[in-house]
RNA sequence: GGGCGGAUAGCUCAGCGGAAGAGCAUGGUCCUUACAAGGCCGUGGUCGCAGGUUCGAACCCUGCUCCGCCCA
């Protein structure tokens, strides 16, 4: 068995696709909704179809197939539901350029049927891109089960939502206030703006009393707007106006005359303290419009242009060119005031950047105060949690404040709003089946124009992929999800929707847990952005790139210029030596170790660097234990374990009982963490046994056992090798499955190759996850070994502090106390081999050797080695004083502490009881310091 | 303006009431037959500032100073 060779670095490139087919082949991924098994089950956060996977998918997506591979080794009917997401605006944004860029054409230009003809063809040739990079990243998704928010199965589930919330009258059709935007030309959601404070400028216009020579002065930031203005307003309450109210302006530049009104919402400090109201165009005009009853009147367009009833002088200019114009205008005429610089708050679309207008229009509405009551409920009652748990505030504060939903879009792709109007009789038909006449008046009906919000279908989906509405099995195994792992950006725009939906239409909630991922930065802290061009590229991490494919694939990526050149700019200092091939598994291990609750993880090139050492580390044991298993039978040796107990003496040595008790704890740690979500702690617990107990010091002490003496064989020593060869084996063979949720692919590869007993089944991915098994846990063995390590890395010091040559193998005089005693002289072999000394063993404090470079480990273990010529007498008496100096202080602390009446008086017994072992210690470790040092002479 | 986080080793972060930790970086040393993507040994911290609670505070409370995010 051990013929079969590692090489001496771990090659993932190899190894990934292999394994990958191998699971895929098998179905090892797929869970049937009939097995009677406790059913585990996450929805993948279906990604964007115009998307690749970056690195806030690989986390999160890393981080569910932990839980996932987890939970099935532990024998759940685990199943993780992939699918991608249609994403309306972002697809319009790509195609539209495309079109344009391509044909000079618009959609419109195209039509609705060859826009969404072509749509598809572009969505089935690009849309599995993301899926095929899911399976690279080894993902264990339920790919029988894959969909797409635009499917059959999706599209009946939206309609039956929409109809239900509908008849319900939690869908309804209104004139409210909008945000508009211009480029992509239609409604967007409060959150896809961002607001954002730019450099504008606060513009005082003069408004002509009518009736008097007087003029009233208005501050705006938007002077265009005045060109739909039905009124000026000012705080009731202002001495300085109060006697204007009830009379009327002449609206320059127009030949309308509009109405002074008093109302509240006017900020008596703010500019002039009288503003003009543009009840079409701002949200806060709008509502102080409703109060005043004044005229609305729109006069700008949906492409962001004036319209009438505008002067015809301004129809047609842009926003921009129409406030270039109007101020010029006013100006001319003498009614433009001062004008100062400011900063104007300004709403953008996330999505096409553009400036939004607030509009006044006619779209549909959910009603979200309705739907959230239950939603909140559900999380105050714990129906649902959130980890970590200081997500459930910025939750509860959106959900008690939430307005309504706008979810009708002026878009093509996506899901048409089902919604039919007779122009004759003006009746509405909301209906699950296409209408072909109106059932009122029998005249003909045309069809909403509009799509659907893309959220609206996502807020369906943990039920929509299982079948509803239909009653499924599917929904009865695996819905509610046990748990949803996504970034907290998007709390508001899914999250919550989705409570609200799964509670109204399922009764449920669709998941138990929502845990919150941390958000994936560069390593200053910067957001990955394509334009900043700092995006570390997960497919990149997993095969390598050379800095020269990253600059080229910015060409592509970023068409303006100047943009595309300072991005390659920061590339070329970010990847200045390109990016190794380092493997799947070490990145998502490295995801997996610095997902900490912290909010961010800075991700560089040199922390996968450092995880993929780690894989190569296990790799490289693995090849140790390979090259040392000739013999070794797994049967034989799984019944020897079987029948000894922790603590059998006569099968295992010392660092057998420890490192297996180790393994135990380990196993314990991992377990615990994995069930709080702590996935950095159940990483850092693998690397940590894995490198610094099981490979620093198990093999090596494991080696005297495992080798053989080929010239001159010695069969006694047989049992003793074939228990250090079943333990080794043993340690790796839990290990690998501890380890195989983070690192699947070199896992399975070690794991395949192991010899391990016949009753194991063909993949490791389908092995039984570790659990603590008391019964290997040994205290005693452990606490033997800590000595023993100790003691061995204090001679290690003093043989590095005087430059012994590794080859010289040392005398070594050790003075403790009996008991201490009994243990060294028992396992001395542990620390000449691990120190290369030849020990002596004496008394405590027995040591009369001059000349000689001392250390004291504990209060009362002196390590001597005698150096006669060899050790710098000044640097040695230097080094022991500040180790008393040391030793002082901490003794003065003690002694401070006991001193203290209150302390000992309101301390509890074992706190004093430690103290004064600790400051005893001390003392005694001084006093072999002081002997040594007075030894030197 | 309102809300929520954070400040601990050079860097990134754990720890969240009873002796200051990890990884990376760094200094020394070693090509010892698993691994130089490595071994061994070191250096490095008045735990942001000021008060308070407590026998005891990096940890709890209050204020302050910076930094970040979300909402208006």
């Amino acid at each position: 068995m051990s013929s079969s060779a590692l090489s001496k670095q771990y090659d993932p490139s190899e190894v990934e696709p292999r394994w990958l087919r191998f699971w895929l082949t098998n179905g090892y991924f797929h869970a049937d909704e009939t097995t009677p098994t406790v059913p585990y089950s996450i929805t993948l956060p279906p990604p964007n179809v115009t998307g690749s996977l970056h690195m806030g998918h690989a986390l999160g997506s890393t981080l569910q197939d932990i839980l996932i591979r987890w939970r099935r080794m532990q024998g759940s009917n685990a199943m993780w539901m992939p699918g991608t997401d249609h994403a309306s605006i972002a697809v319009h944004t790509l195609l539209e350029k495309d079109l344009q860029t391509r044909e000079r054409k618009t959609r419109f230009d195209l039509g609705r049927d060859e826009f969404l003809r072509r749509a598809w063809i572009w969505k089935e040739r690009s849309g599995s891109r993301i899926s095929e990079q899911e399976k690279l990243m080894g993902f264990s998704l339920d790919w029988q089960r894959e969909r797409f928010t635009m499917d059959e199965g999706s599209n009946r589930a939206v309609r039956e939502a929409f109809v239900r919330l509908y008849e319900q009258q939690l869908i309804y059709r209104g004139k409210k206030m909008i945000n508009w935007d211009p480029i992509s030309e239609t409604v967007v959601s409060d959150l896809e703006v961002d607001t954002v404070e730019e450099d504008g400028s606060l513009w005082e216009l003069r408004y002509p009393i009518e009736g008097t020579d007087e003029f009233l002065t208005v501050a705006t930031t938007r002077p265009e707007t005045m060109l739909g203005d039905t009124g000026v307003a000012v705080h009731p309450e202002d001495a300085r106006y109060i006697h204007l109210i009830g009379k009327r302006v002449r609206l320059p530049l127009t030949d309308r005359t509009i109405p002074i009104v008093g109302d509240t919402f006017v900020e008596k400090d703010f500019g002039s303290g009288a503003v003009k109201v543009t009840p079409a165009h701002d949200p806060n005009d709008y509502e102080c419009s409703k109060r005043c009853g004044l005229e609305i009147l729109q006069v700008i367009d949906l492409k962001g242009r004036i319209q009438a009833p505008a002067p015809a002088a301004y129809v047609g200019l842009t926003v921009d060119e129409a406030r270039k114009q109007v101020v010029a205008d006013l100006e001319a005429q003498g009614l433009l005031g001062a004008v100062k610089p400011h900063k104007v708050p300004r709403g953008r679309s996330q999505r096409s950047g553009a400036v939004i207008e607030p509009m006044l229009m006619v779209q549909w509405f959910v009603n979200a105060q309705q739907l959230a009551g239950p939603a909140i409920e559900a999380v105050e009652k714990g129906r649902t949690k959130f980890v970590p748990e200081a997500q459930t505030k910025t939750y509860m504060h959106w959900m008690t404040n939430i307005k309504d939903w706008c979810i009708s879009r002026q878009l093509w792709w996506g899901h048409r709003i089902p919604a039919w109007y007779c122009d004759p009789c003006e009746e509405v038909v909301v209906a699950r089946q296409d209408p072909t006449a109106c059932p009122k008046c029998g005249g003909a009906l045309r069809q909403d124009e509009d799509i659907l919000d893309t959220w609206f279908s996502s807020a369906l989906w943990p039920f929509s992929t299982l079948g509803w509405p239909d009653k499924t099995r599917e929904l009865t195994t695996f819905y509610p999800n046990n748990v949803l792992v996504t970034g907290p950006d998007i709390i508001f725009f899914w999250v919550a929707r989705m409570m609200m939906m799964g509670i109204h239409f399922m009764g449920k909630v669709p998941f138990r847990t929502v845990y919150l991922t941390s958000i994936v930065t560069d390593e200053n802290g910067e957001k990955m952005s394509k334009t900043k061009g700092n995006v570390v590229d997960p497919l990149d991490v997993v095969h390598g790139a050379t800095l020269d494919q990253i600059l080229e694939r910015m060409d592509t990526d970023i068409p303006d210029p100047k943009k595309r050149e300072a991005a390659q700019k920061t590339a070329r200092k970010l990847f200045a030596k390109g990016i190794p091939a380092m493997g799947a598994d070490a990145l998502r291990f490295t995801l997996a170790a610095l997902n900490t609750s912290g909010r961010y993880i800075r991700l560089s090139v040199d922390r996968v660097e450092g995880y993929r050492n780690f894989i190569n580390k296990l790799w490289n044991a693995s090849r140790f234990a390979l090259m040392n298993l000739d013999g070794y039978d797994p049967d034989r040796f799984e019944q020897q374990l079987a029948n000894s107990k922790a603590g059998t003496a006569e099968l295992f040595g010392l660092p057998e009982r420890w490192i297996l008790s180790r393994l135990q704890r380990v196993s314990g740690e991992v377990d615990q963490a994995l069930e709080g979500f702590r996935f950095a702690d159940a990483a850092n617990a693998i690397y940590q046994f894995v490198w610094h107990e099981l490979c620093d010091w198990y093999i090596e002490m494991a080696k005297p056992s495992l080798y053989v003496n080929n010239a001159d064989p010695d069969p006694s020593r047989e049992p003793r090798r074939h228990a250090a060869q079943g333990v080794l084996a043993t340690c790796l063979e839990t290990t690998l499955r501890l380890l195989h949720p983070f690192a699947p692919y070199v896992t399975e590869e070690i794991w395949q190759k192991l010899p391990k007993p016949q009753a194991l089944p063909a993949s490791l991915m389908v092995t039984v996850y570790p659990r603590v098994e008391d019964v290997r846990l040994d205290a005693d063995a452990e606490q033997k070994m800590a000595l023993l390590q100790e003691i061995t890395v204090g001679v290690r010091m003093l043989r590095g502090t005087y430059n012994v040559p590794p080859s010289w193998s040392v005398p070594v005089e050790i003075h403790a106390p009996e008991a201490t005693r009994a243990i060294l002289e028992r396992h001395r072999d542990i620390v000449e081999n691990g120190a290369k000394v030849t020990l002596t063993l004496g008394g405590a404090g027995t040591s009369t050797a001059a000349q000689s470079a001392k250390a004291v480990i504990g209060a009362d273990v002196e390590i001597v080695m005698p150096l006669s010529g060899l050790i710098d007498v000044a640097a040695e008496k230097t080094r022991i004083g500040k180790e008393i100096a040391k030793a002082e202080k901490e003794i003065a602390y003690y002694e401070r502490k006991l001193a203290d009446e209150k302390f000992m008086a309101r301390a509890p017994a074992d706190v004093v009881l430690e103290q004064r072992t600790r400051k005893a210690e001390e003392e005694a470790r001084k006093a072999r310091l002081v002997e040594a040092l007075a030894q030197l002479g």
